[in-house]
DNA sequence: AATGTTTGCCAACACGTGTTGACTTAACTG
DNA sequence: CAGTTAAGTCAACACGTGTTGGCAAACATT
């Protein structure tokens, strides 16, 4: 009952939780959530299966806390509005390049409905916001938002995960020279006219 | 010995070879190649796991008979070459939207290997080709077809496996408003200034 | 009608999975 | 040093998986 120590107390096993969670991230990252086995995890880390459990509960909390993903956007308010895709494409790239775990979050995504969810939240908490912060039209900085995502997710999904020879050979710069100018399109392009139709 | 019929006889048994074929669509398609089990597959097309085994040899040969597809796409050579991108892209909605192998191949190839392998060969096979077959630049076509991919596949990890709200609200139209001109851009766009600086 | 073949179901195998609890060893604490 | 707690190991359980072979009914062929 008497807590002497401070909240924050380094813990003994600190370090085999941490390298529980980057065997987990890369295996998650490799071979997607279902193919990606406690076992396997386990043996990269060199420890026991059930040292997982103790410390993540279960599969799906080590998921959980393997799939943390902060995309570190910059503050678009203080980017040259013309100069937002250019940004953007650049930073992603450098981004997921240096840490795989949105790639693993794109994969297990793929077939975890909570992985899913997790995905919809950064980008619905970390993109979209920051979409909004930049943008003059907040009505329809959402929908913008979506499409960056549409553009940037198919670009991890066809270079880091599909891995198309074409896609995978573009360095950086040929990269941000052709989707930059997408991506600045669907930030600060006027509405196209919606001939709204009725269906 | 004597076969007086015609070669492709119809055999009593392929309304149920065509029954475990729909089934394993819809069943990869929602669920991934993991998750889908050959048992529940069976269930859904009322008959018994064995079954699948007997006319489809293993769960990766049912697998790759599920995920045979033809994307259909029209001769581009046809079309006025201002019109591509919407073209592509009203095509590419209305095909994945009637049919969900595509959704299933994509799902799949986000964690099995030999459906990521399927997924790249569709994409030289038929979109690269169609593609190169409009483009006045064979030399850059497969880097263009390979963009063009990565922003049709973004669309559909989007608008259908993750379900980002944003873009799942776009009714077709909008979405050829705001995506036919970055296809457009994609294919016919001159190339940008690669400054080739050493590697 | 008798025979061979196709179509289907049943029960089971062998295996890998996430998960659990009992036990041993190491580390800290009085 | 004794005693308590944390860290780690081991073996096993319960379950779901892909896959297999045997057997019964339906059909086709002579």
């Amino acid at each position: 009952m008497d807590v002497t120590e401070p909240a924050t107390r380094t813990r003994r096993s600190d370090a085999t939780r941490a390298a529980i969670l980057r065997a987990a991230r890369e295996r998650f990252a490799a071979d997607g959530y279902d193919r990606a086995t406690i076992r396997a995890i386990a043996a990269d880390a060199r420890i026991d299966p059930s040292m997982v459990m103790r410390y993540y509960g279960s599969k799906e909390g080590l998921f959980a806390a393997a799939a943390e993903f902060d995309l570190r956007l910059p503050d678009l308010a203080e980017v040259p509005p013309d100069r937002l895709g250019e940004t953007l494409i650049r930073h992603f790239v450098r981004r997921w390049e240096a840490d795989g775990t949105l790639v693993a979050l794109l994969r297990a995504a793929a077939t975890n409905p909570g992985a899913a969810d997790r995905m919809r939240g950064i980008f619905a908490g970390q993109l979209a916001t920051a979409v909004a912060r930049s943008s003059a039209d907040p009505a329809t900085a959402e929908r913008r938002a979506g499409l960056v995502a549409s553009q940037i997710l198919g670009l991890a999904l066809t270079r880091y995960v599909v891995r198309l020879p074409p896609v995978v050979d573009l360095d950086p710069e040929e990269l941000t020279a052709w989707v930059g100018p997408t991506i600045q399109r669907y930030l600060t392009q006027p509405l196209p006219p919606s001939r709204a139709s009725g269906r």
